[in-house]
DNA sequence: GCCGTTTTCGGCCCGACTGTTTTCAGTCG
């Protein structure tokens, strides 16, 4: 039987809280199993291997739902779900992905027009039959109707890149030193679902240069503005100078972390909003000009913007038990570059300057095997040809080349190049290229024959996903990273924005495990050398300190890695 | 349905904005 991942199982779960909320059950019943869903989703320890008691000591997850856990992994389903779920028509579900529209909109949309889908929304609206229920009128079916068209044109989450197109071009309108980037952006999450802003600037300034850059107004009040820009939204908040701080941790999140910090706030004696903390005996509201106020304020250590995501940061600030997370400038060098010798642009020499310009002691050359027929790989000769121009090219260079390769891990789990060959290269990366639709086991027993390959040092992109176009393949992680573990192989965080991959909870699985990570752009062209920043503030989100990086050590202590 | 630094029962974050309303419900973040 095939393992359910917790991608599966977490939907599930998430699926029954939707069910839930049309049915207009208990939205604390609801929230429970968004919440146990969420916790599912981001757990890197299969749940399909927890039996109930281990499940029930997940912070989340009660009795009730570690019985449905356990009856999902077993059957796919579980008989409560089941049960509901006969009771609603399924496409009505896809209601709630519409914007502006909830649980309570369409419950009523059922209930009063039997719609049940958005093809029946969209005629009803059409044929204006909605303003006839009490409470919706002219501009509901407009709104109605326009969420529809949004819906069927949406794009989904954005790249990193994606949302650096998006902020380049509305902070230009901004003031300088007068707003502060926010949301999923600021946490740096490798995906981004819209920009948040806290600025200093009242809205009758911001606003007249905000809709130069903006293709629609989505609402505009006295303290917020939202307004879609390249197709994205784009929210921002308005904050007098002295209330800033606690603006800035509130829009900046997560919704989790939120919650966890107003519970916090609570049992000390206080309400905490994005206004400061308010003194529930008092009534007296004690203002922030910046974060670190308050979270000296509540007595605990600051948390850095990619911890926050209510994953045990909350706790161990208030233990003074933080990591101290690796930074961008304890980067020493890019462990994962393309050249002319296969599907790059740069000649060696060219990357050697582009090291050089950055400050890194050293760049990975690793160009892929013959094996990869699109990247025109090298074979061994073309290899031992490349070995002579780095060590010619390293003589007048102060960032090393360092002699690697990216070699193919074939569907049968060997290497697209001979030991022999192998054997002379510094540092060999081993990536899945091809064959992505294989069987869990089969592919996962193909990634761990890599790991125990003694010639292999690093496992590149690590689930072969492509962000928003493919997903990652089946692969069983945690069991390449324990295995990694014991044969001290490293793991790459690819920093290209399609891609970081390893992905943040996998990174904090393998800290865990001492596996050592490796940052590498995956650079074919020098402007992606930049990407680098990618890979750190995803290793950050991790939990990674710089001794779990492969990249701070010097030149001396990578080589005796190796 | 979860959870307990105040609780094994009774709470569960907090506020902005829109549309449809004369005071609020619903949605969103």
């Amino acid at each position: 039987m095939a393992e359910r991942s917790n991608r599966q199982v977490g939907e599930t779960l998430y699926f029954m809280g939707q069910l839930l909320e049309v049915l207009g059950e208990n939205p604390f019943k609801v929230r429970a199993y968004y919440k146990s869903a969420e916790v599912v989703e981001r757990l890197a320890t299969p749940v399909s291997r927890l039996d109930e008691e281990q499940l029930r000591e997940i912070p989340g997850i009660g009795s009730a739902i570690a019985k449905k856990i356990r009856e999902i992994v077993e059957t796919g389903t579980f008989h409560e779900l089941e049960t509901v779920r006969a009771g609603i028509p399924e496409p009505l579900i896809e209601l709630l992905s519409l914007e502006g529209i909830g649980p309570k909109t369409v419950n009523k949309l059922w209930k009063k027009l039997n719609v049940q889908s958005i093809a029946d929304l969209e005629r009803e609206a059409k044929q204006h039959r909605i303003r006839a229920i009490k409470g919706f009128g002219e501009k509901k079916e407009e709104s109605f109707l326009k969420a529809i068209a949004l819906y069927r044109e949406r794009s989904g989450r954005m790249t990193r890149a994606e949302a650096d197109a998006v902020v380049g071009m509305v902070v230009p309108v901004l003031e300088p030193g007068t707003f502060a980037m926010a949301g999923s952006y600021r946490r740096g999450k490798s995906t981004i679902g819209d920009i948040d802003i806290v600025s200093k600037e009242p809205p009758s300034v911001a606003n007249p240069k905000i809709r130069t850059v903006a293709e629609e107004m989505i609402d505009e009040g006295a303290k917020k503005t939202s307004f879609r820009c390249l197709g994205k939204r784009v929210d921002v908040r308005f904050s007098r100078p002295e209330q800033f701080g606690s603006m800035l941790l509130y829009l900046t999140g997560s919704k989790p972390f939120n919650i966890r910090m107003r519970e916090y706030a609570i049992f000390k004696g206080f309400k905490l909003n994005e206004y400061g903390l308010e003194d529930r005996s008092s009534g007296h509201l004690s203002e922030f000009a910046t974060e670190e106020e308050i979270f000296s304020f509540l007595g605990m250590d600051y948390i850095v913007p990619e911890l926050r995501e209510d994953w045990g940061e909350v706790e161990a600030a208030l233990a003074r038990r933080l990591p101290v997370l690796v930074e961008d400038r304890e980067v020493r060098g890019d462990l994962h570059v393309h050249s002319t010798w296969s599907d790059g642009v740069m000649s060696l020499e060219e990357i050697a300057r582009a090291g050089e310009a950055r400050g890194y002691e050293y760049i990975l050359i690793s160009d892929h095997s013959a094996t990869l027929g699109i990247a025109h790989g090298l074979d061994e000769e073309g290899l031992r040809k490349q070995m002579h121009e780095v060590e010619v090219t390293n003589r007048s260079s102060s960032c090393r080349l360092i002699q690697g390769t990216e070699v193919d891990i074939m569907a049968d789990g060997t290497l697209g190049l001979p030991a022999r060959v192998l054997a002379d290269v510094d540092v060999v990366i081993a990536s899945i290229h091809s064959a992505f639709s294989q069987e869990r086991d089969v592919m996962t027993r193909r990634v761990l024959a890599a790991v125990e390959n003694e010639h292999v040092d690093i496992i590149g992109h690590p689930t072969g996903r492509i962000l928003g176009r493919r997903q990652p393949a089946e692969i069983d992680i945690p069991r390449v990273i324990e295995r990694a573990a014991e044969t001290g192989t490293a793991l790459e965080c690819n920093a290209s924005p399609f891609r970081l991959d390893l992905d943040d909870l996998y990174i904090r699985e393998a800290t865990r495990k001492k596996v050592k990570i490796a940052i590498g752009t995956d650079a074919h062209h020098p402007e992606e050398f930049g990407n680098i920043r990618y890979g750190v503030i995803t290793c950050r989100r991790g939990w990674a300190t710089a001794a779990d990086l492969l990249n701070t050590m010097s030149h001396k202590e990578l080589m005796e890695w190796v």
